[in-house]
DNA sequence: ACAGAATTAATTGCACGCAATTTAATTTCG
DNA sequence: CGAAATTAAATTGCGTGCAATTAATTCTGT
């Protein structure tokens, strides 16, 4: 039968407010939110945004290359993209030199889009309430573990 | 016209991996990944645990009150708590006194899981090779930046 | 050349998240 | 007291995430 310390130690391991995996949780959806309004007014959800965002980077990559930098998987993307297409800002093209493979090239208007979200990132960095350095360490703290965790 | 600097400048705002907000959904989706397996031994989704782990510390709540811990409203939880109660592992039971709520109650083998899952924190440690000390920092920062994004 | 393995996207099915609305019960206030 | 406002949960509809499967194409080894 576990003593007291154990059973403390179990409950402080369980103890919601102590997970990191809930706080990143929370606090990612939280993002979300802050994102919503501004995200509205490009017509845009926050996982398009985010394969926008890639594609503003380099454009006519593969569906398993985009994949790649968000991991994500076609189950997720084609649907995306697919309305990605039906928004006008992305065309998805099946290659001729490899017919299993569709590239995705933005379209004027989704060029034309990255003008309009330039606004975006200084929205966010002023709700986050965070000065630039704090905002970068933090940042390259969460990715070094998630590093670890795909790992 | 934006000079070199500006465009520069927007660019280097835009770009993904300086983005927190990419960071943090990232790894939040990897660690629902790690926690996949052990979690599928309890028969729980991810979300649903983060449920159990609320009730396993204050056992009745009221479904605003989950959500309110969660920061999760009652078009996700009511469907996710129906699902809880099908498995077995709680109750879901209008109050007399007040027949606008619903109070949440573990069953006997709601309270029987926590034995289980509380092998769970361990292994997430280890997949994530942080030092305790590191892990409680991040936490704490990540969940600063959450106060500030609600507010 | 060609059968089998591997690769790429698409599809299917399920469980979230969440905005918006609805339903039902309670509280407030004139 | 009783109508209006408020509150709590449920419902509806849409867009993810993701495991598992399928379909189509290309590669590989003999």
């Amino acid at each position: 039968m576990p003593n007291k310390t154990s059973l403390a130690t179990t409950d402080a391991m369980l103890q919601l407010d102590n997970q990191l995996c809930f706080a990143l949780y929370s606090t990612s959806l939280a993002m979300t939110k802050v994102y919503k309004p501004l995200l509205d007014d490009l017509g845009l959800t926050y996982p398009q945004y985010l394969a926008m965002l890639v594609l503003w980077e380099q454009d006519g990559l593969m569906v398993s290359e985009l994949g790649g930098k968000l991991y994500l998987d076609s189950g997720t993307l084609t649907p995306l993209l697919k309305r990605l297409e039906s928004s006008g800002l992305i065309s998805r093209i099946r290659a001729v030199e490899d017919e299993r493979r569709v590239h995705i090239t933005l379209t004027a208007a989704g060029r034309k889009l990255k003008v309009k979200a330039a606004k975006i990132p200084d929205c966010i960095l002023s709700a986050s309430q965070c000065s630039i350095p704090e905002l970068v360490l933090l940042t390259q703290q969460v990715q070094a573990l998630r590093q670890r965790l795909v790992a």
